[in-house]
DNA sequence: CCCATATATTTCCAAACAGTTATATAACCA
DNA sequence: TGGTTATATAACTGTTTGGAAATATATGGG
């Protein structure tokens, strides 16, 4: 199993949050957009059938998550993409790994090992009672 | 780069569904509990101060998701954790890894050659565009 | 058959959501 | 200053969502 020590969890309304932003398509696009580099809003908003303010919106929902944070660069508001909410859900699911995962022993193994080198400065939360396998 | 071809991509509207339904603590801990083993309607309803049609909507938003299978015992509808909607998305949050992970390289080097190993019955399906980094 | 148990369905409500149009703010430019 | 561009906010609308309450269905046991 993936041992996720207390420290590593993640707030349950943060998991709300995150998943529910990442649960529009629109959004997703937009995640896979700034995956590229910063992007104005226009820029965003140019390859939907959408208004501006739509995207605000959205934007807004992924600022909110914590997906994206936000610049200045004269009157544009230069997006970026903001993984670190990515990773607490990637985590999560991890936790269910072994349930689809046909060879997670060994996968597990090197994974755990080699999350044991990386530095990682989690912030510590409470979590739901049950809400982790 | 984590290397995905094209009969491994998701279909997006199963990244809607499958996202939304994890964006519920209520739901999330139902799966949680369905980590432990199959249960029934009562047995999932018992932790939670909520009446029981409201679990079964809950569990009808995760079956319509994929994430629970149900069969018949007598009177129970024992619930079963399908857990390939996670695998599925996962496997999309970890084309953000690199967005995240430090050691990177290093982790997606063996994440890709122990993918490779496990033997995968994805069904090819297309991706709205962009919708990967 | 009648009854109890387990689950689903229906109806209703309030809140949240995704989109629109119209308007406001903010920063630059001439 | 006034105009133009980029973005945000407001007000409105239709749809979805999470929940409660009441009722219906299904299964097994006397």
């Amino acid at each position: 199993m993936i041992k996720l020590s207390a420290n590593e969890t993640v707030a349950p309304a943060r998991l709300d949050v995150t998943f529910a932003a990442l649960a529009d398509p629109t959004r997703r696009a937009i995640l896979a957009r700034l995956a590229g580099g910063e992007a104005s809003v226009m820029e965003l908003a140019e390859p939907f059938a959408m208004t501006q303010p739509a995207i605000s919106k959205h934007l807004k929902v992924l600022e909110r998550a914590g997906l994206v944070s936000r610049g200045r660069d004269a009157q544009r508001r230069p997006c970026r993409l903001e993984a670190r909410p990515l990773r607490d859900a990637t985590e999560w699911l991890e936790g269910y790994r072994r349930f689809w995962s046909e060879s997670f022993e060994r996968l597990d193994g090197l994974i755990d090992e080699l999350k044991s080198m990386e530095e990682r400065d989690m912030t510590a939360s409470d979590e739901e009672p049950g809400d982790r396998p």
